[in-house]
DNA sequence: GAGTAACCGAGACGGTACGTCATGTCTTAAT
DNA sequence: ATTAAGACATGACGTACCGTCTCGGTTACTC
């Protein structure tokens, strides 16, 4: 047997919740640089120890706090579910991207794990491990439905093209505030899968 | 005459060198988050005032020097220089980009641009209006360009392809140790150019 | 059976020396500022309530773990034992409190008494009360035998006398490595006498 | 010259007094187990760094607070004043000695001096060489005074008398509420004049 | 030249936050 | 009921930087 033999009082979960939901409530307020571990201690009605003995530094506990929200709030599509065909498909994730970029408390999320990342390249690597790349594949995913529907051609790189779709939101909310943005992603759309057609 | 009038001692020109320099070494050696503006000030051999009195904050200072270096290594395609026809052009500046990237020290570059970016979005206005667009102008006079030419079709989105090309190397940059990232970046533009083919 | 009916666990009698055995030997190594109850807990392989459910605090617990040992070291000259009168008691009794003074382990012991009773007059009078006191009581009933042998005069104050010898050592402890402590204690008893001399 | 060249902006005198009021004060009202860094800070109006640039830890502050009010307070006979012969000197000190002692204020700062050399046997031994061996000094001299006059016999330990004054004292009050104090050291001083005339 | 005003380095200042440690209490499973 | 383990809120630790200020001193314009 593999179970673990536990001793001592066990932790809390209900003391991780309210942390995560402190920490997401200043980074919407204040940004990245104005979280800090003691306002977030304070604000879940926590000692600081309990934050470091769950989280070994502010980017690990951010990224946490932003990507949990993003599964919750983007699973990706089920087999099944959503538009038909590729374009269509791609078209409703990037919109969907595309629009919640375009809402403060989303844009607040994207600019701190952006911030994590960009601040501690370890914790940047164990976001895309973990979490980032799962968004990633969804896309990838929908190209390769695409390739065998024949939408797509079979002979592109699909890794690229997700990338040149992620990095375009990100690009934007880091360097503008993107009104039109879901418009340009719809035309970037299309121009990839004009580029992809067989 | 409009000149102001400047008495006292003047600014010291060498000191602002120097203080870039010392910057950039700390940016290569320590990331962002390792960067304080009393190791700037020691390191460059220059009293806190010094730096106060030229740049507001810590995101404006590494914007500065960040951004300085760049213009200094990547001076955009003066008409008449590098390839002819969109294609190449495009592929020239994209591949340039990509190799940047996987210098470490661009890296350290861009990623700490990225985190002051992310982190201060006052600042990071400010560098987009008066350095990052000047980048993403390259791009698109290049797309515009290949208009002219009969390579790319009017009715395109322009801006959004040069969001496209910047944001991929920015995300693959942010992820990723990206080994491959010339590769895909020629794929991406070779993808796009065949979509806005007229 | 009129034995009292214990439910429960009950205390096991081998955690306290365990405990005091822990006190003491950190109290040698780290010193009282560097006693804590956690440390004492690891080292006795005890945890922390069984510590608090014995003793109410830090300087209780390090009160009773010197005074124990002083009890087990010193216990006090009985009735016919030790050397005849009161002048060769007195300096008997004072050379082997110097010289234990000039031991490291009981100078450690001493000064963690101290410190125990500085910091909390509260313990200190319980100490006093249930231990010190009796200590001062062996110099006092010795001198109340030369009072009766006629070595001292009836009309001294004999718990001044005892203060004075106990409160020397401890001042040259607190002060002063004390290489010629016994030699001085030698003629301070010797003065002592010589003044309480009918 | 040993002039030394001073760069950068001064310390401000106010604010060291105004730390060691506040330590004097704390020490009153919460002990010696009660004073913290944090608590001098604030009650000074000054930086936790102010107090770590000029105090090495918290047994050195209150060791520098304590003993510069007992070297205002008590600073001993200046030749030619208080009374005359080594009988009256010796009893005049230590009555007010002992008086200073029933004082709270002067008993807390003394018990505080007390944990502070007995947790840190470092700090004592910069105490005693700064200052304490002062007062020590005091008394020495007086019994040096009495051994020209005659009062005192020449082959007597003077150190070890003065141990026994200062250090009964000490231990009374480290063990007891010490009303009779004044009483019981003239007595001692009796005693001890007796046993050292000639 | 003599002012004088802005510059310069050094570094003290009141603060904020860091990440760690210890406090004394509480919870759980095991004895 | 007591035990060991260990989570918990609290709060202090000593350090690092923050951005401002105050020094003594320098430098280059203006009068």
């Amino acid at each position: 047997m593999d179970r673990v033999r536990r001793v001592g009082r066990p932790r809390d979960g209900e003391r991780g919740e309210a942390i995560l939901d402190a920490t997401r409530e200043i980074l919407i307020r204040d940004g990245y640089a104005g979280l800090s571990m003691e306002k977030v201690a304070a604000a879940a009605g926590v000692g600081k120890p309990t934050l470091y003995r769950r989280w070994s530094s502010r980017s690990a506990l951010v990224g946490d706090a932003v990507l949990r929200s993003f599964h919750a709030a983007v699973p990706g599509f089920e087999a099944g579910t959503g538009p038909d065909g590729a374009t269509g498909r791609l078209a409703a994730w990037c919109g969907a991207y595309a629009a919640a970029a375009r809402n403060a408390t989303h844009a607040s999320m994207v600019l701190a794990l952006t911030a994590a990342a960009a601040e501690s390249p370890h914790d940047a690597d164990t976001f895309y491990r973990h979490h980032t790349r799962a968004q990633h594949q969804v896309l990838v995913d929908c190209l390769k439905a695409g390739v065998e529907s024949g939408e797509v051609r079979g002979d592109a790189d699909l890794e690229a093209v997700a990338d040149a779709l992620i990095g375009s939101v990100l690009y934007q909310l880091l360097t503008r505030t993107t009104e039109e943005a879901p418009v340009r992603m719809e035309h970037l759309v299309g121009l990839l899968l004009e580029g992809l057609r067989p």
